[in-house]
RNA sequence: CGGGAUGUAGUUCAGCCCGGUUAGAAUGCCUGGUUUGGGACCAGGAGGUCGUUGGUUCGAAUCCAGCUAUCCCGACCA
């Protein structure tokens, strides 16, 4: 084997760093803490991107740019965002260098270049988007405002890991500003919803909606909605949040409108996101020891087509015209395939670097299958490896893809389905937190003190309140009080 | 940021404790040949200012210090 993974149950993390490295997705870089994102794993990116993309545009949203620097006193105008986000900011504060007078060959920090004012480099961006959006409204007739950007942030985070929380990274941020509460709390639970919708039918992943507790809510946010998605350590990961802002943010930046009564109102506003985090939630959930495993619809290459070599270079050639010619047809359609005629590699180690690369449909086309009419199809996601007639071979690939993805997210599903459990007992809870991981569905008191108690007891937090919670009498699995409902509970990455 | 570990060829690592020729291996890479239905074999070859800066020393990959990066365990977090 030249590309060894660590298999998860040796080392869980060490899996995950190998499959992102191996596989080819991203690399550590000079900058602490920052990586680069490789072709292989940007093609992903760019999927994923494209479909959110023209997700967002289909409920009315439009895309524009805003500056990677906000000035210090824009930043600090919010104030819970800005405490909140305070420790993790990257700060401009000169705009030049110069030769060190001292170290022929070496840079200096100009120190008569000091700014007047500090540049924060945007953990996130409301403050210099609302007070942008002070300026475009003015009436009724100005809103809604909806509009996403898809930047770069800066979280200069203490531990970092690839994709899952690196101090930069690719996001879209989607800043909205409405009339009314009604209309932006619409909106938080649209985009909350379209999100899940996403990652459910694309990236083939379950997950639970709900709510954030106080505690665990964005700053500066009224309500916080989240997604939740289990990875196969029984771990939850927050993979999208929907921010229903109030008017915090009107507030702070004094954006006003005048309604048709002629009245000045605060406006109202929702912020959501998505990052390069989804692309830890998809290794996380789908790989397997020997390698990442691709769900279809965002594959880079979605079928990769080998033709058997020989010596007999005419037989060479028409297995490679075989192939290429599979590929058009499969182009046509839509399908993205890639046809790998290297004929310095021996088949074995093709076989081996595409499962290690996720592609979700592996077909073989050699001579001795062609004679007997047939082709050999194996999938990522089973390893199965079955024999195909040649005719309407595209519509069968077509089928088997659809196939993948469906069974991928059925195996996912009842994954995370029998790894939640619903617990009255604090000291099972603990017990299970260690031996089982996994969901915990638990009634709670309701108090930030109750939920810091468990945390600092059990490592786990809450990760939401789900969304069409069933209510029920319960008594709080900590202190005994009474509660209406449970809630979830996870150990989260 | 606290605790632990690590950094030597593209990659994985040995050498360091006990300083002293020209720093090794496997794998990968290049060339030629034989191969090709699950990570091929033979022969030849290229490739390293030993993470970085400074110190100790006649002499440093080896000893000491700072810095930097990565991994693991915490705290923080999408």
């Amino acid at each position: 084997m030249a590309k060894e993974i660590t298999s998860r149950a040796e080392n869980y993390s060490e899996w995950y760093n190998d499959l992102v490295l191996k596989g080819g997705l991203a690399d550590y870089s000079a900058v602490r803490g920052c990586m680069v994102i490789k072709p292989y794993g940007y093609a992903l990116w760019e999927n994923m991107r494209d479909i959110l993309d023209k997700m967002f545009k289909e409920t009315g949203h439009v895309n524009a740019y805003f500056p990677l620097f906000v000035p210090k006193s824009l930043f600090e105008a919010e104030e819970k965002n800005a405490e909140g986000f305070a420790k993790e900011c990257a700060v401009v504060t000169h705009y030049r260098l110069k030769t060190d007078p001292d170290n022929k060959g070496k840079l200096i920090v100009d120190p008569e270049a000091k700014l007047e004012e500090e540049l924060v480099v945007r953990p996130t961006s409301e403050a210099i988007i609302w007070n942008t959006y002070k300026k475009w409204i003015q009436s009724y007739r100005d809103l809604p405002l909806l509009i996403n950007q898809w930047a770069n942030v800066v979280r200069w985070e203490m531990r970092t890991r690839l994709f899952l929380r690196t101090a930069e990274f690719l996001w879209q941020e989607g800043h909205t500003a409405h009339a009314t509460r009604q209309e932006a709390m619409e909106e938080t639970i649209r985009m909350i919803n379209l999100y899940a919708d996403f990652v459910e039918n694309y990236m083939a992943l379950p997950v639970i909606k709900g709510v954030k507790s106080e505690s665990e809510r964005f700053a500066g946010a009224e309500d916080t909605y989240t997604i939740e998605a289990m990875m196969q350590d029984g771990k939850a990961l927050q993979s999208g949040t929907s921010h229903f802002l109030g008017q915090n943010f009107a507030k702070a930046f004094d954006v006003k409108f005048v309604n048709k009564e002629n009245t000045e109102e605060f406006v109202w506003a929702t912020s959501w996101g998505v990052s390069t985090r989804l692309i830890g939630a998809l290794i996380m959930a789908h790989s397997d020891d020997d390698g990442l495993v691709m769900p279809p619809k965002l594959a880079p290459h979605q079928v990769v087509i080998i033709p058997f070599l020989s010596k007999n270079l005419e037989e060479t050639e028409v297995m490679i015209d075989k192939a290429n010619d599979l590929k058009k047809e499969l182009a046509k359609m839509g399908i993205r395939a890639l046809v790998d005629s290297d004929e310095t590699k021996r088949p074995g180690f093709k076989f081996a670097e595409y499962e290690l690369k996720g592609i979700p449909l592996r077909v073989v086309i050699g001579p001795r299958d062609l004679a007997n009419g047939v082709v050999e199809i194996a999938r990522r996601d089973t390893k199965e490896k079955a024999f195909f007639p040649t005719d309407n071979l595209p519509g069968t690939i077509q089928g088997l893809l659809e196939d993948i993805q469906q069974n991928m997210f059925n195996r996912a599903k009842s994954f995370r389905d029998s790894n939640i459990t619903k617990v009255d007992d604090f000291e099972v809870f603990q017990k299970l937190l260690d031996e089982k991981p996994g969901f915990i569905l638990a009634h709670w008191d309701g108090t930030a003190e109750t939920e810091d108690k468990i945390k600092e007891l059990t490592k786990a937090t809450i990760r939401c309140i789900p969304l069409d919670n069933p209510q029920e009498d319960g008594k709080c699995i900590l202190t005994g009080k009474s509660s209406k409902q449970r809630v979830l509970f996870a150990r989260a990455y």
